[in-house]
Formats: structure tokens, C-alpha cells, sequence
DNA sequence: ACTACTCTCGGAAACGATTGTCAAATCCGT
DNA sequence: ACGGATTTGACAATCGTTTCCGAGAGTAGT
């Protein structure tokens, strides 16, 4: 019944050591930055397949994307169901929130003026307790 | 009293042809859109020129940006003080919205986790009445 | 109007994140 | 272990945006 044909998934060195490195960090990075952690660990992953799967992940919401003010994609693990971010904007320290209000005005609103299909994007950013010392 | 130094702002031909499309400008467009008119209306401006324009008319608070899916940077004109945008993914008509509750809800929520110097994100995407036929 | 001093313009080159290419390496079912 | 399909990775290409820098234009003062 699944009209989804998606691609094989196979177990790689690499998908397991993106996958690892995703599952430990705390914060949003991007796939530079994961990158360059592997490099580090000794891992190494060649750039483009760390980018291909990330996106991977993040098309399987096993990850959460988001855009930063400078254009890059940063990633993270994340729960399942629709949810938004607080996070900080010096150490990426990152928590999960919802907010049913805002749930449901958003979707008030787009209706209010006839709008259909409707999706939103709310990010909250800030200076944590720890960074503002 | 106003502590504001900026650039002194010249009158050239290009600022005002920029300001003159942007006044116009029903949706969201993107600064290559934007250049584009302007060769269609023969008051050719140097792409450069428009980067520079609308973002020293966003940074005037005079144009609002925000990125779409494309990492591409949006402007359209806007009102002052803090809104959010419903955007018709098809024809970029937006309309600006205001929500005491959300801005309450996202200071609270950065509040109760202990976070300062708050801001955040709203756009809400959908498809306007008009385009859903 | 003329000059001098800046600011601004614009075309080309630089940038940086991401994507495409494609031969070689690796999986995995058999 | 074999063999076909998937995945990798070094490199080139893409694309929006920014920066460079010499030429051009606005503005205040004369
Ligand atoms: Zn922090
Ligand atoms: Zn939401
Ligand atoms: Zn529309
Ligand atoms: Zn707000």
C-alpha cells in the first residue's frame, strides 16, 4: 500500500559515523562543521556524502533543518511531531518547544484570509543562562 | 537627540528607481526579480546596485527581507513596527499580521528557559484564495 | 557655473554553501 | 566469493550574493 519507493538505505562506515556524530551533539551544526568533527575523530567523510546525508536524515525526520542569518543549513537530532526551537545564539544550545496557541492562531489567521495548504516557520532565538555571564 | 550617523544618502537615479519599483511591489521579490523589472522599464541599474539599495532600504526598516526555501533573500516594502507575513507561495501576495499572543507566548517561553536579548521568526506560507483555483 | 570632496555605480572577479559528475569502492543477497 | 546496484569522494560546476576598484555623479562651498 506504501506509495513510497524510497532509495535502499544501505548501512555505510559513513551513514553510521553521521549518524553517530548527530546523535551525541547538543546543539545545531552544520555540515561543515560535522565535517570537520569527523575529521577530527579520525572518521573521515568525504564533504559532499556528509551533505547528502544529513539531507538524508532530515528527509526521514530524523533530523530537524533549519537556515542561520548567514545562509548555511544547520541540523540536528530531533523528536518526532511538530515542534519549534529556542536556541542560543552563542553556544547553539537548542530546546524544543510547542506551542498549541500559536498552533492554532497561525492557522486562524491564514484562514481568516482565505489561505489554503497552510505551514509556518517560528524560530526563537536568544542568549542562554550560561552564555550571558 | 537622534544618536544615528549614517551614511549621508544621496539622491541618485538608481536609489530612486529602486525605491520606485519597491513602492509598487505587490508580493515579495528577489533582488535579480527586482533588477529584472527595472531592465524592462529602461531604467537599467547594475545588479550590485540593487543589492546595495535594498539593503541599506531594509536596514532603513523601510523593506522587510526574509529568506525562502531557495536561500534567496525577499524584499517587499512594509509598515514599521514588529509583524509577521502570510505569504502566498504561488503569487507572493502577503499580507502583514500582528499577534500579541504569540509575541507573549515566544518572550515567556525564552523567559521560563532562562534566556536574554530575545527575538525570533514568523512567516506563515500558504496558497491565497485566488490561486486555489 | 567651477571646483573639490565624497559617495555611488557597475562590471568583473571573488566567495561560499551546496549540488552534479562519474569512476572506483563498497554493500548485500544469492 | 560473485555480481549487480548503491554509495562514496575528489573535483568541477552552480548560483545567489559580496567585494573590488576605477570611473562617474551628487553636493557644498566659492
Ligand atoms: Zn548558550
Ligand atoms: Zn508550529
Ligand atoms: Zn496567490
Ligand atoms: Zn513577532
Amino acid at each position: 500500500m506504501s506509495t513510497t519507493s524510497e532509495s535502499p538505505q544501505r548501512n555505510t562506515r559513513q551513514r553510521r559515523a553521521v549518524a553517530a556524530i548527530m546523535a551525541d551533539l547538543e546543539g545545531f551544526a552544520s555540515a561543515q562543521q560535522i565535517h570537520d568533527i569527523l575529521k577530527q575523530r579520525g572518521e573521515s567523510v568525504g564533504l559532499s556524502t556528509v551533505y547528502r546525508n544529513l539531507q538524508a536524515l532530515a528527509d526521514a525526520d530524523l533530523l530537524d533543518a533549519l537556515r542561520n542569518d548567514d545562509g548555511e543549513t544547520l541540523y540536528r537530532r530531533c523528536s518526532s511531531g511538530h515542534h519549534h526551537h529556542l536556541v542560543c545564539r552563542q553556544c547553539g544550545r537548542t530546546v524544543e518547544v510547542e506551542g498549541p496557541t500559536v498552533e492554532r492562531w497561525a492557522d486562524a489567521v491564514a484562514d481568516d484570509h482565505g489561505f489554503r495548504d497552510v505551514e509556518h516557520t517560528l524560530e526563537i532565538f536568544g542568549t542562554c543562562g550560561d552564555c550571558a555571564s
